[in-house]
Order: structure tokens, then C-alpha cells, then sequence
DNA sequence: AACTCTCTCCATCATTTGTTGGAATCATCT
DNA sequence: AGATGATTCCAACAAATGATGGAGAGAGTT
């Protein structure tokens, strides 16, 4: 039996790979509660106990995904960084959200398993780390807000969070308020990025107000 | 037996009242399928059956939670506008978000059901509609944004979708952000604050940039 | 007292859900 | 071919879950 133990990441071609793709899938889409083991075993056209064999307990495969996916932003904000080092920051805010973007609207269950995470106190699954701290204290740094990644003041984490989110409410939300924008879904991707250029990049980079 | 049609907005003294009172609460914190109607009923500390002759489905009872919710908000966002009208942008904002908050952190089930709902797919549960279109309207109209109600453009809606998810998150994320920042809950309010009228204020204000 | 109406609970049912044991299949190695 | 180990599925189990029928308790009415 394989281990549960081992890396997250799989080929996504072997069964166990399958199965982890299928699974974020559906978490992304109904939560850790609102999935079923059966759901996912029946989806990637297996039997259930096909599926534990290879990943056990619910809940180790949820962790599973969620490490996987906390893996994959933390490699995709590290591609970020290398891509605005030295950068003036209204460039460096408009590639990071046009990057972010990109990638959530290519991952749709992304987002929403953030957002599950942030709501929480599933009944069955708990202190599942996204490490987001992490996440946010590298986007702190390389956006200039901070000198170094220990330490870093409320505020500017505060401010990271608050981009962070607009993002992810945005790509999470897309069948919710696409209806209400009225446009279809590359225009949704479009507005969503003029939207979110409007109302960030002004705030980083006005003069400091007198006041 | 009580009719399941009725207003939902209950005495909350009354047992009906109870139960919509207890199950909004656990709804906000697990979301649908992470509630059971057993969870509810022994929180509130009575037998499921009582439940059962109050509200009926398990659906019917998170509606009610659904449309009481949708109504607090839309007399939250009536009572700011009286607040605001006339009033310079700036002011209007400013007054928004801390209204917004004020009521949010109070009633942390709100964003969290909100977000819920964004999230959307529940097996069991869709189509509930949280009138969300109306209130993004009402705010467009209110800050500006937009004319009159009907037809507002979808760039003016997107922004404030933008201003309306920042507060959400903030509230819903408390418990994972909060240890973040390092600082207590009315430490956080604080900073949640300044942090969403640092972002948001000069999107709205400063002067349309010429390009 | 007898009746009615509202409300509450106990007991129960059918499904669903997480999980496991064991048998069958299949490729690999000797 | 036979042994071995990995993989898959069938069948089943215990617990949890949504939901209901019916019996009481209590208050008010006649």
C-alpha cells in the first residue's frame, strides 16, 4: 500500500494523481463536508475502496490537496517575485494581479479552497495549514512593504491581505456575479482585472496624504 | 403547525426564533451540509422532532436563514444611505465601510453565510437567492456610481463588488488572519479598517488619471 | 369532564456515509 | 509455471443523518 505520508504532488496520469485531482475538484466545489468519498471514488470511475487504498482517511486526502495547493501558489508567487524584482511597484501590482489572475481563473477550485479554509471549523477538519502567513509575508516583501520577511508591521500584511482577497473574492464568486455584471466569461476576466488595477493601484501608489 | 411560508423573521423568544437564531449561527460557522439538524436541535436543547414541526426540510430552514439575512443587510444598507446622501464621496465611503464593519464583526455569521453562498454549489441546496443584484445596485446608486437602478454599467457594479468583498473577507477570515497580524480582535477591527479606507478611499477619489 | 388545539418528545425508519476485510486480477520476478 | 506483490472491486458494517408517526402534556374552551 502506498504510503500517506509521502508528497503530495502526484503524476497526474497514476491513479493515485487521478484521484487528487478529482478530489480537489469537488472540495473546491462543495467543501470538505459537502463531498462524499463515494462522489470521488464514482467520479474518477473507480470503486471506493480502490480509493482508500491509495489515500486513506478523508481527511488525509483533504490535506493532501490543500498541501498540494498551498505548493503551487507558494511556486507561483515565488515566479511572481522573479518576474517584478526591482520593479516600481504600480508595475509590480499590475503583473501580480494579472498573474493571479490568470492562474485563478485557471483553477477555479483554487479559490474557493481558499476561501474554505478561511471559513474554517469544518466539524471533521481542523489546523489543516495553508501557510498563507508565508504566502503573504513573501507578497509583503517583494511588494516593498517590508524589509525582510520576520517581522513584518499589521499594517502592511493588512494590505497584502486586502489584495489578496479582492482577487480571490473575485475568481471564487464568478457565477455569482457574472449574472450580475451581465457579461460573459472573458469579459468577466477582463472587468475583473480593470476593477482590480482601479482600486489597488492607486492606494500604493499616491503620495502619501498630509493629513 | 406553523406555516413554513411565513415571514421569516421571528420573535426571538419564541421557539421558532430559537431555532433560526441557533441554525443561522452553525450554518455561518460549517456551512449546509456541515450542519446537522441533531447539531441544531441539541444546541438549541430540544428534540430534533420539534425542529422538524417548526421548519420542516433542513433546505427550508437555511432559506430562512438565507432570506432573514438578506433582509438585515438590506435595511443595514438603507440606514447608511440616509446616512451618507448628499454627502461628499470621500464621507460616503468612509462611513460605509465603518457602518459595514461595525455590523459585520458583530454578526460574524453574516459574511460568512454571504460567502457561502458565493461558494454556492451544496448538493442539496441551490437557487437560494441572497438579493445580492439588489444590494450592489442600491450601493452603486448610493456612492454615485450610477444614475438610477436599472442598468447600471458593469465596470461600476465590479467596483463596488470590489469594495463589498474586502469587508466581507476581512470579517469572515478573522480567525485565520487575526493570528497573522498578531494583534487582538479589537486590534484587528482597527486595522481592518484602515487598511480598507487606505485601499479604497483614493481608487474613488483622486482624480481620473489621464493615459 | 370532555374536547380541541398547540407543542414537545420518544421511538423508529430508510438512506447515506466513512471505512474495512477479503477475494479476484494483473503484472513482475524467479 | 509458480510465487510475490501491487492493485482493484464486491460486499458488508457501524454510525450518522434526514425525516416521520404517534403518544403525551399542557392550556384554553365548551
Amino acid at each position: 500500500m502506498p504510503s500517506r505520508l509521502e508528497k503530495a504532488r502526484q503524476a497526474p496520469d497514476s491513479m493515485k494523481g487521478r484521484i487528487l485531482d478529482t478530489a480537489r475538484r469537488l472540495f473546491g466545489e462543495y467543501g470538505f463536508s459537502g463531498v462524499t468519498t463515494r462522489m470521488i471514488a464514482k467520479t474518477v470511475g473507480i470503486d471506493i475502496s480502490t480509493l482508500y487504498y491509495h489515500w486513506g482517511e478523508k481527511r488525509d486526502l483533504y490535506e493532501a490537496v490543500i498541501t498540494d495547493l498551498s505548493e503551487e501558489i507558494r511556486s507561483k508567487l515565488r515566479h511572481i517575485e522573479t518576474m517584478v524584482r526591482g520593479r516600481p511597484l504600480a508595475y509590480r501590482l499590475e503583473v501580480a494581479i494579472e498573474v493571479m489572475c490568470d492562474y485563478l481563473f485557471e483553477h477555479p477550485e483554487a479559490s474557493n479552497l481558499i476561501l474554505f479554509a478561511y471559513l474554517g471549523k469544518s466539524r471533521d477538519v481542523t489546523d489543516i495549514d495553508l501557510r498563507l502567513k508565508e504566502h503573504i509575508a513573501n507578497i509583503a516583501v517583494a511588494m516593498g512593504l517590508a524589509l525582510d520577511r520576520t517581522n513584518i508591521p499589521a499594517r502592511a500584511n493588512a494590505r497584502v491581505l486586502a489584495v489578496w482577497n479582492s482577487v480571490i473574492n473575485f475568481a471564487s464568486g464568478e457565477n455569482f456575479f457574472r449574472p450580475m455584471l451581465d457579461v460573459d466569461h472573458a469579459e468577466y476576466i477582463a472587468v475583473v482585472k480593470e476593477t482590480l488595477k482601479f482600486i489597488l493601484i492607486p492606494a500604493f501608489t499616491q503620495p502619501v496624504p498630509t493629513h
